[in-house]
DNA sequence: CGTGGAGTTGAGTAACTTCAAGGATCGTGG
DNA sequence: CCACGATCCTTGAAGTTACTCAACTCCACG
């Protein structure tokens, strides 16, 4: 824990928002989350938000403690680990920037379900519950854009679970490598590269597979020039090759 | 398909809220979704809905439509039912009596993702999204708890997603049958019943498993005692049995 | 330059699925 | 009221996937 990432990190708005200063809407008016806000609601929101700063490798909370916060992804990115009694381990999503985190512990006043670790120094935003709360009182737009975010999380959710009880390791594999390009890919030359450090145990805990069987279908498709792998790093070479992979009707088995 | 329950349906105000009708706020007050409501606002809510019947077997709208509408479930139970390209499916959650259903759709301006299909008679309410929209701009309350009810999807799903991925395929199963006696299961001597019909091979799209390896699990637990089985027909007889085998440390496998 | 995290790879095996076939139960129509 | 078709369920045997166990390599960092 607590490795620097050999990646640069991503400077988002850093100069409108520096770790303790409070804000004004042109902060946070460029994330998608906002888009079609008005400046105004934008600063009072800003406004009742505090920065911090998060290195890479910390959490924001742990799992199971009593929320007392509500956070939004400013720039970075984090891994929302989730762990279970009998210590198996999970990787439940990697919110970005826009992405909240711990609203659906606030509003039902459930324990946190599980810990988001920074994989990219990042900066997040945190309001109080209760600013929180008044601030969608006082602005329907904020209620609606809580829900549309909540409502892409099902969506995902949704579909990771269709895919973890319908399709084979491989494909899944595959569909979680296409995922990540897409959400957090820098194009460079040849193909895309993840972003931020990656390990193979990582993509298990993302797909439910061993390392060692992420290790050996990389390593196959390394040898065939699909991807080009390497220490917690990951370039995509042949995207059109791996959505074939993913997509391959290799399913001899309908509706299972 | 279409066909009958033999279980008597579960009737719910049906005094209050005939096919057709429009509503009061009465009819609506009892569900745990409005719970704390002003009776003001439940009457605004009920008025702008419209009742409708949905007959065992019966599909409210079919995956990949584009979203018109806003349910509820009033009384009676659905199965989502998720479809995948390649013929696989997912039984991704069962909708009662509270449950909003297209609502994500609806918001996020996507295709429903799935198709609701009652297992037992049924009555919905339909709002039009302006309506809705309407009825969350006016009334915050009603945002806060659509809120509130996303929320417990999100940490299903989660929950769901986690168990598929950690643990095998008979603490899946238990952690399935231990879930439906809880949200769906009536007392009865000697156990609890699950009060709607429901297949092998419905356990089995709910847990990632085959229909083959339900039937064996039940097959196995039935011998020993813990439940008792028939065709659609589920009766928890040793809950606490099952417990243990939900939660039987068998994990020789520490983080997977 | 040694230590530990990350990755690779092989061999053996358990857990499930697939394939296959037969039996039970329900509703329907003659 | 009984026969028949359609589901649903059960169970055996064979096959496969992906996990477990284990040993070894490669870096990066101190």
């Amino acid at each position: 824990m607590n490795r620097k990432s050999r990646l640069p990190s991503t400077p988002t708005s850093d100069e409108a928002a520096a770790p303790g200063r409070f804000l004004d809407g042109a902060a946070i008016r460029h994330l998608p989350f906002f888009s079609g806000f008005d400046a105004k609601v934008c600063d009072d929101i800003a406004r009742a938000a505090r920065v911090k700063r998060v290195p890479t490798g910390e959490t924001i909370f742990a799992q199971g403690a009593v929320p007392d916060s509500v956070f939004m992804v400013l720039s970075g990115r984090f891994k929302a680990v989730q762990v279970t009694p009998e210590g198996g381990e999970v990787v439940v999503r990697l919110p970005s920037a826009g992405d909240l985190i711990g609203h659906v512990s606030v509003f039902s006043d459930t324990p946190y379900p599980a810990t988001p670790v920074a994989v990219t120094e990042s900066l997040i935003l945190t309001w109080t519950p209760a600013a929180f709360t008044d601030l969608m009182l006082n602005h329907p737009q904020l209620s609606l854009a809580v829900i549309r975010n909540m409502g892409t999380y099902i969506q995902e959710a949704h579909a990771r679970l269709r895919e973890v009880s319908t399709e084979k390791v491989e494909r899944r594999i595959a569909h979680a490598i296409l995922r990540l390009a897409e959400q957090a890919g820098t194009p460079v030359k040849g193909g895309v590269e993840i972003s931020f450090a990656i390990t193979r145990q990582d993509i298990g805990l993302m797909t439910g597979a061993t390392l060692h069987t992420v290790s050996r279908t990389l390593s196959a498709w390394e040898r065939q020039g699909i991807i080009d792998g390497g220490r917690q790093h990951l370039v995509l070479r042949d995207a059109k090759a791996l959505r074939r992979i993913s997509e391959a009707s290799t399913a001899p088995s309908r509706s299972r």
